[in-house]
DNA sequence: GTCTATACCTGGATAGAC
DNA sequence: GTCTATCCAGGTATAGAC
């Protein structure tokens, strides 16, 4: 860690700090402080706060992609690989009770920014969207497997926003646990047409 | 319009950028331009940014509680009523596809700036908290109303978060459906606890 | 009530020594 | 590669004339 890169301590001290306050509200003597070296060092590594961004950004791709593939290596089954994804609620609760879900704040951000950078980020949420499809064509679900990939992604944008605000844990283990629920009632039920199916039931 | 009062109109216009842009990505100098008077004439209404938030959020409170007192006047049953709310998202998809949803932005964006009036924020996630409640207790499901009125609450929020990450109006059009057959299916079956019921079926 | 002028600070960014 | 010193734009906030 102490040996690391200054650049790779850079960008993830500003991986962090983004996701914790924000990126506009994260100044270069946030980053500085973090890691412990003077404001004017940085432009030797970035030129703009922006190009920072931009590596932030990548830096999440990679992780989230190498997330995806060790869950693909770890888990047999289509489903239990799409309970890995439902599960990152449970084992990031703590964060997303203080910060929400990183990928949903950073998008909603740079959009109100009217970031440049803003379609890179939701890059993020398309790397989610593609992989969980997958998974449901290989559930057999091939007919609406992007609305399934979609609802399961609102679902869990809906949980994270949620649970910050009112600050329960408990909400998240419980809409979890429904997650759950719908997953196996969609592993069952193979056919049946998008709009409908994702609809019905929850009652 | 024009014969407002000043206050009043820095308020509204405030209201809108801080919708648009986030709040502290608004300066003074955009509500300024928005309501035509200058910079200085600002802090003979309010002494400081924050006391305009302050404003801001008891604004969209009292539209809000407008909002919901109107539905129970229209509305017969709390299943039309509820479907009001589900409404929303279609009334105002332009708006949500590019700025997402007012209430679950502004509150993530105070959470992340740690800032004072983020309970207040959050007040407004409580107001529809407490009135959803009520609907589906009126509807025969006092055993798990509160559960429904924060799964409501997420699933809303969810698909405003993603329409506007993703910007495809026809996800939010099908969502609103599914939202509805799952009122539909909770209208019916009255009787099943909270945990289980919000979680099962929807495949 | 509204304006202009201005103080003060912080943020991003640059120059140049080491 | 890292530092200090510095510039400049823009932000909030104040003072005081009208």
């Amino acid at each position: 860690m102490s040996n690391m890169k200054t650049r790779d301590k850079i960008v993830e001290a500003a991986d962090q700090l983004f996701y914790r306050q924000g990126f506009e509200h994260t100044s270069f003597t946030d980053i500085a402080n973090a890691v412990q070296i003077s404001r004017g060092n940085f432009y030797y590594h970035f030129k703009t706060k922006d190009e920072i961004l931009d590596a932030v950004i990548r830096f999440r791709l990679e992780n989230t992609r190498a997330m995806v593939d060790q869950w693909a290596l770890d888990e047999d089954t289509p489903a239990d690989r799409i309970r890995s994804f439902i599960h990152i609620l449970v084992a990031n609760r703590a964060k997303i009770l203080l910060y929400g879900c990183p990928v949903g704040t950073l998008s909603a951000e740079l959009s109100k920014l009217d970031h440049a950078a803003r379609a890179d980020a939701n890059s993020l949420f398309d790397l989610f969207r593609v992989w969980l499809r997958q998974q449901f064509i290989d559930l057999g679900r091939a007919a609406d497997a992007d609305a399934l990939a979609l609802h399961l992604l609102a679902r869990s944008q809906g949980v994270a926003t949620l649970a910050s605000a009112i600050h329960d844990e408990g909400f998240i283990d419980r809409e979890v646990a429904q997650l759950c629920d719908w997953l196996e009632a969609c592993a069952q039920g193979r056919e049946g047409d998008a709009s409908r199916s994702a609809g019905r039931g929850i009652i």
